[in-house]
DNA sequence: AAATTGACATACGTTTTGTATGTTAAAGTT
DNA sequence: AACTTTAACATACAAAACGTATGTCAATTT
């Protein structure tokens, strides 16, 4: 039981102290999956490379496979929070959903998100759709969407569905500029298409 | 030196031999590989399941990564065929495209192609447009699409571009599908969103 | 101050991949 | 027709990596 200021503070070293060393597993984890890809990825190296072991891993994430999940919560925050941004720099609700888009597709530029939330990631954990970042993410979406049925501008499709098909759309876009001989040259071909694709969902020619 | 007809008879003996103990190579991997996942499928229990060992699989196959690769080139074409039948079997060049996209959406309904194609595959021999069945699919479509944008039906955009757009909201669809609780429950809705989204691609409203 | 908890290291066993070597049947050569 | 050679496949071996079981020491509790 904590009774005392004294004690709270020192009670608060040693999750500190771990939450350090859980940052540093997973910094060299990011590095590692995004270099040699999950499987290829030696949790020796790994964890050698932050000055830890093995031990601290299995301590810390379960299993090889949990930190990989851990990796993911993580950038998956990251790409969430740069997608709201873009989307409420947007000045119609409309154009919200596409600045979405293509600030997706401009993510996939880096090779962290390219190998290990676009390749890596689905074929471990599962489908994409599935982890609880996504959700959040493909859930603002879909409530975009539907918001603007309601109001007239979509047509009245399911909005989820929509929504899916718009994220695939924008995510195969992303693949194909990172794997291109030259992203910078095909960005701006896969963002025009993108914002034209869109239009197919519009009630009225824009 | 092959000079008769009966020499040339046993020459091909040695060489239908092999592509029988390919075939049960590939039957059993396709099998396993979709149950358990590329990574989690054993090469031991693979080849001993097709009455082999493993030494008729590195002598045919080179490695487990080369096994993968020709279970994926065989699907690939599987699913190019059926393609081709959907858009062949559509009145309009229009409508042969959005047939194709549908058809390549129902058959993401089938774990094989959802566990090998959708997911391990593109994790373990990277991206799938790269692939030279999905390169052969995915040019038709790009074809197609330029076709349309000649003869004025859709719009001037770029045609690779808008062809990757249309694959990857078709897959995407798929895997939501897929992985759905009632996966016949949604694939109406995603159809149709489909057709929808693409009618964006579109010069004039339909 | 003793005891206990827990974060992390060390050591071990198991599994799996890939290679190196062996074996046998088929094909070519003389 | 017998010998040699090739090659398809099996067997044996070595290396790597994951996960677990155990050990250790600092930090907290009593």
């Amino acid at each position: 039981m904590v009774d005392s200021f004294e004690e709270c503070v020192v009670a608060t070293k040693r999750a500190q102290m771990m939450e350090e060393t859980r940052g540093k597993i997973i910094r060299a984890a990011r590095k590692a999956f995004a270099a040699k890809g999950y499987a290829a990825a030696s949790m020796d190296d790994l964890t050698a490379e932050a000055g830890l072991t093995r031990g601290a891993l299995y301590h810390n994430f379960g299993s090889k496979q949990g930190l990989l999940q851990a990796v993911v919560d993580q950038i998956d925050q990251e790409m969430v929070e740069r997608m709201l941004a873009a989307q409420d720099q947007a000045a119609s609700r409309w154009g919200g959903l596409l600045e979405e888009g293509v600030a997706y597709i401009e993510m996939a530029l880096e090779p962290e998100v390219q190998r290990i939330m676009l390749l890596d990631g689905p074929a471990v954990l599962g489908d994409p759709s599935q982890w609880p970042n996504q959700n959040a993410c493909l859930l603002r979406t879909t409530q975009t969407l539907q918001a603007l049925i309601d109001e007239g501008t979509v047509k009245p499709v399911d909005a989820e569905a929509a929504a899916r098909l718009i994220n695939g759309a924008a995510l195969n876009a992303a693949l194909w500029i990172a794997a291109a001989d030259d992203p910078r040259a095909v960005l701006p071909k896969a963002v025009e298409a993108f914002r034209q694709l869109a239009t197919g969902l519009l009630k009225a020619k824009g």
